[in-house]
DNA sequence: CTGAAAGCGCTTACAG
DNA sequence: CTGAAAGCGCTTACAG
């Protein structure tokens, strides 16, 4: 592979010309600059990056740490971090940590050896050994989804207590008065504020959140599962079941579908994240929507802005909630008949 | 952040005996050993991987190109890929091309000028230029799951022919004659392999596949609805439509939805690629599977084999059909009833 | 077993 | 506008 040096002899000139060349520095004539990059055509030519980061201490390379691209939420997180990522210039490499705190810190250690520019994480649990060390350190990072608290890096977000409460007022309506949840690892944000804004939402309507009521899950459809047949073992099982995040909700469709009951006609059921198919779902499944796209765009953006020395703007979207017919309501796309209430 | 020579310093050695008792080369004495390993922790020192990069000409990285990452089916081998890659002390940059040459290319360029030791594609097409000169300049590649015919290099796939003659078995033992299929494009062998496999699958049969009857899709969500919108609008529709992947499928649906008509009553529908969801779809989907996890891990073990010197070995899976209710035969799980036929 | 030195491929003050 | 030279942080023959 042609280096700087072929290119200099081929054009005739010295590296220095060749690479203040390539890099736009003003000071080439430009008959110079012609040449050069006459010479780096014939050669086929790429500058290479490695040496280029050790030189100049950037790698113009981001990471993104998340805990399952399997889930399609985090797949569309991490699709519009890259794309926004590499219109401003950077490329990224994605770490999986599998809600694994010890692969959380490979990836994190993994990214910090290969010198990348700044670390975009969703972080796995109450913040990894390494993770803490990376912020201590300096690295420019911002939090994504989720967040530590007490950590000072800025965190990009959506804010779901509003959805949560129109969910339960549109449960309420729809006459359910038995609601249960499935959480997320205590160790998340997400995981505890899901649980905070449901009971807020249920207390405003005077209904309880009974401890039996909580499900503890891992965001992973397993948990869903195992939760939901927990759910319907129950003495007074509940009449609805809202999933802390899109997976858990697919496992709790299982295990009703396993049990023989019908949503929504025995169990209804609805999630936080919506994703295409819950559209044709069967039924079609509630969920409250995050503006996933604009969240990795505006995390990319915070992150670039600290690499840059600038502050990086901390960033809440609101999320929505998306009524569909998995907690009883009809659907007006096929039925135009009276909301249906599994309540008299 | 500490370097090599901080690690020299504190130590009381020379950066070679440093960068000898890190690398586990046999020649240093306890002592030292001990005296760097002491040094390392007190600094907190890591190696700077860029640096390590440029000096042995490996970055111990490797590339992958796919067309979509929020295509379940490619964030799985996405996934199988970075378990693998890991496993054997590799990590790996992600490029999504979105089924553009151009940014197929443009993926490709920066992870060679990253200096990957490898790459792993999915062509776009018929090979955009820069990829076809990466394999003239010798990088180490495989290809995985689509391929370029008379490129030589390994390729890790699926092989569908036999899954789709069971699936047409099928669909014609449900008396279904108007078989209609969305397929993927043209310039990619997974495109044109499914419409091969279905033609001869139904020439079996002694059934035609008209034109009219090959919708030419992009393997995206809205070139299904598209396609099976044409497909409905035809004086005489096709009894079932097969979409050549399951983002296909599921804009098929859409456009069934759109239309009012139902499956498998009104129009059967299978996918090739298998997902969770269609298991809780309305109604659940046929679809045909592959192994996705094992495409992707023995993938790696053939770049990593090519990147070593050896020859790589090329491998093809078979996929296997996975029957469900969405072209007309009953789900088993709930009613034992006899076959549905949609032709007397 | 150890260290001094060269060199990987760039960029960038510095001097002209 | 241009080139010689230093240096980024490592690894690895080479000599001892």
């Amino acid at each position: 592979m042609a280096s700087i040096k072929d290119v200099a002899a081929e054009a005739g000139v010295s590296v220095a010309t060749v690479s203040r060349a390539l890099n736009g520095h003003p000071s080439v004539s430009p008959a110079a600059r012609a040449r050069v990059l006459a010479a780096v055509e014939t050669l086929g030519y790429r500058p290479n990056a490695v040496a280029r980061s050790l030189r100049t201490h950037q790698t113009r390379t981001l990471g993104l740490v998340i805990s399952d691209v399997l889930n399609p939420y985090f797949a569309e997180l991490a699709r519009s971090v890259e794309e926004e990522a590499r219109a401003l210039g950077y490329s990224v490499i994605i770490g999986n940590a599998d809600e694994r705190p010890d692969l959380q810190d490979h990836h994190v250690a993994t990214l910090l050896d290969r010198r990348i520019d700044g670390l975009l994480v969703s972080p796995t649990d109450g913040g990894s050994p390494g993770m803490l060390d990376a912020v201590r350190a300096g690295t420019p990072m911002v939090f994504v989804d989720r967040w530590l608290p007490g950590v000072d890096v800025p965190v990009v977000r959506s804010d779901g207590r509003k959805a949560v409460r129109d969910l339960v007022a549109h449960l309420h309506a729809l006459g359910h008065r038995r609601l249960a949840i499935i959480a997320g690892p205590a160790a998340t944000t997400t995981g505890r504020e899901r649980v905070d804004a449901f009971r807020e939402a249920l207390g405003a309507y005077g209904l309880p959140l009974p401890d039996a009521y909580i499900g503890q899950g891992d965001f992973q459809a397993g948990s869903g599962r195992r939760v939901t047949e927990g759910f319907l073992a129950l003495p007074e099982p509940p009449e609805v079941v809202f999933a802390a995040d899109n997976l858990m909700a697919l496992g709790a469709l299982d295990a009703i579908r396993a049990r023989g009951l019908r949503v929504p006609d025995d169990i209804a059921l609805a999630a936080f994240d919506d994703i295409r198919w819950f559209v044709h779902t069967d039924p079609p499944i509630t969920a409250i929507a995050q503006s996933t796209g604009e969240l990795g765009r505006a995390a990319v953006r915070a992150l670039v802005d600290r690499i840059g020395g600038r502050p990086g703007e901390s960033v809440t979207l609101p999320a929505r909630l998306v009524p569909r017919r998995s907690c009883g309501e009809p659907d007006p796309a096929r039925s135009p008949s009276p909301v249906r209430r599994s309540t008299p």
